[in-house]
DNA sequence: GCCGTTTTCGGCCCGACTGTTTTCAGTCG
């Protein structure tokens, strides 16, 4: 069995949880989280590195190092299993109840005999045993309340939401707070501003020059809202909220509040990401300053941020900050702690793709397939959005739940397109395409001589998503060869919170497409930004061309370019990366249409 | 457990809020 990252990162996560219930120093349960994440992170599986190599990466040491081997070796980590001996099976679960801690959840198993979340529910609903509960120190009426609505919580929400799940329901919020009595300015700040792919909480960041009066106003308004489920806490300078819209999932929801001075150093604070955060913070500190929430201070901030103000160096926006930092600006979606700062500080950062760079769309679906749209109304949708090339680029036969093209329907369709494309000539270039089906032995759906009568090809993975990392790569790789094909779509088919997809070896993929001239799509769609970040990056680092397509079935999907976009700043992808961005010159030339 | 332009030892971010603590611990981000 191929041995994933994924495996990888959980095995240390259950580590840290293990090490944390059990009491262990907690610098060394942060390395092991710090491990976790940076594994889960890497776009190589690790399995296959050497000691050395490993003890390269940030945040991983002789101690984890060893362990990798260990794993990779043997399929087994002793100290884990050790450590499993010593606890509950169910009972790091417990960590992920809201409110619950370490120090509770050992109390919890050890004076009450509570082992797993299962249990804690059941424990909560037993007279007895909520006896012995409530008899722990610090357990009074409101935890328990606290921990009855945690649970409830739990069984509604998804977990981490997907990106376009949240941005909505980010936006309803704004529009709602923009409205409150003494909000100046209000955005959104945290993972959802970095562009992550799934977003655990929403944070929302409001300036206001109000005194403590207005600003409990604010707190009170926020937390008062018809969306509220739970309110978990409510002050001068915060609120925390669970929320849902209509029958979407309950997502936490936390509300700042800072003074017009320090708006920018607060957003960036509440952009993170955490270790982006640390490193400014540890920054700061080598040249005699100190940076939080509130600013940027001479020696040592100033208790919740009213000092001397002749201590204050910057704060009221980012750009500021970053400068007396000697640094410049760096884009939200970079603030990783993956070497953002040693760029910034050459002023070496890309310039990273917008969403107004993108003038063509290469992937779309018409009523042909499965599209909502005939091809003229996704022309003049196209043209609304301001593009100057639109593929339409229906499934083939394959994808028969999709009403996938024969081999003759396709020629037809393709005629029809070249059609309407003469009568939109001079607005916009529509091109005749599919998204052809790369079947599990790696060959196309469509014999070449059809292929060859076409504009432009996109090539993706639609069945057969369960394949070995070996076949599946050796599948794609046929694929890319194929002289026809210029789009891999949607490379590994997942689908975030859904399906897994397929786990080729990207450098592999990569290298293949590099060979061949072809692009690697991200596909921008919210369920998929496929390719993921982090298998971007690398395109975007080999030198092969990325395409951002919406594989838009109707008008409105067209709105999701901006996912991809996110995806491919993360990626730190320029305009010139991505072949979507190209002139309608250069675009044409390389699609060899 | 990780890390090194003060360090191979001794640090490791820090402020807000809650609940039950009569002075602060736990949790969270």
């Amino acid at each position: 069995m191929p041995k994933t990252n994924a495996e990888l990162a959980a095995i240390l996560q259950e580590m840290a949880d293990l090490n944390e219930i059990l009491g262990a120093n907690r610098f060394k349960v942060i390395a092991l989280q710090k491990a976790a994440r940076v594994v889960g992170d890497h776009a190589v599986a690790l399995a296959a590195l050497g000691a050395d190599e490993l003890k390269g990466l940030d945040g991983i040491g002789k101690g984890v190092a060893g362990r990798i081997a260990e794993w990779a070796q043997t399929g087994r980590v002793g100290e884990l299993d050790e450590l499993r001996e010593r606890v509950p099976e169910g009972l790091p679960g417990l960590l992920n109840v809201p409110g619950l801690g370490p120090k509770t959840v050992q109390l919890l198993w050890k004076e009450a005999g509570v082992a797993s979340v299962e249990d804690l529910k059941s424990a909560l609903e037993d007279e007895e045993r909520v006896a012995a509960v409530a008899s722990i120190k610090g357990m009074g009426k409101k935890k328990l309340e606290g921990l009855r609505k945690s649970l409830a919580f739990l069984e509604r929400s998804a977990g981490r939401v997907r990106i376009g799940t949240a941005m909505n329901l980010a936006e309803l919020l704004l529009e709602r707070v923009r409205g409150f009595e003494g909000v100046a300015e209000a955005t959104h700040a945290g993972s959802l501003r970095r562009g992550r792919e799934t977003i655990g909480d929403i944070d929302i960041l409001v300036r206001t020059d109000g005194d403590e009066g207005v600003r409990a106003g604010i707190a009170k308004a926020f937390t008062g809202m018809d969306l509220v489920r739970d309110v978990l806490a409510e002050g001068v300078t915060k609120a925390s909220v669970r929320v849902a819209a209509g029958d979407g999932p309950e997502v936490q929801v936390d509300l700042r509040m800072v003074p017009s001075s320090s708006f920018g150093a607060a957003l960036m604070y509440f952009t993170g990401s955490k270790e982006h955060n640390v490193a400014m913070r540890e920054r700061a500190q080598v040249r005699g300053m100190s940076l939080n929430e509130y600013g940027l201070w001479k020696g040592k901030a100033p208790r919740q941020g009213v000092g001397e103000a002749d201590q204050l160096v910057a704060g009221a926006s980012e750009a500021e900050v970053f400068e007396a930092l000697g640094l410049a600006w760096v884009p939200p979606e970079l603030r990783e702690d993956r070497g953002e700062l040693g760029k910034a500080e050459a002023d070496d950062l890309p310039r990273l793709i917008e969403v107004g760079d993108v003038v063509a769309d290469l992937h779309t679906h018409t009523t042909a397939s499965d599209g909502a749209l005939s091809i003229e109304a996704m022309a003049e949708a196209a043209m609304a959005r301001g593009l100057k090339v639109l593929a339409i680029t229906d499934h083939s036969k394959s994808q028969v739940q999709a009403n996938g093209l024969s081999a003759e329907r396709l020629l037809e369709h393709a005629a029809e397109v070249r059609e309407v494309a003469r009568r939109l000539k001079g607005k916009i270039t529509l091109l005749a395409g599919s998204e052809v089906d790369i079947l599990a032995d790696g060959s196309l759906d469509y014999p070449d001589e059809v292929l060859e009568q076409l504009d432009v090809v996109v090539a993706s993975p639609h069945a057969a998503l369960s394949q070995s990392s070996e076949v599946c790569t050796k599948r794609l790789v046929l694929a890319i060869e194929h002289p026809c094909v210029r789009i891999i779509g949607h490379p590994t088919g997942r689908l975030i919170n859904r399906r897994e997809g397929l786990s080729p070896d990207i450098p592999r993929l990569i290298e293949a497409a590099r060979e061949h001239g072809v692009a690697l799509e991200i596909n921008a769609n919210h369920y998929r930004l496929d390719l993921r970040d982090a298998h971007a990056a690398l395109a975007v680092k080999a030198g092969v061309p990325l395409s951002i397509n919406t594989d838009a079935h109707g008008e409105a999907d067209f709105g999701q370019l901006r996912f991809g976009v996110l995806t491919a700043r993360r990626a730190g992808a320029t305009k010139a990366d991505v072949v979507n961005c190209w002139g309608v010159k250069k675009l044409m030339g390389w699609l060899g249409a």
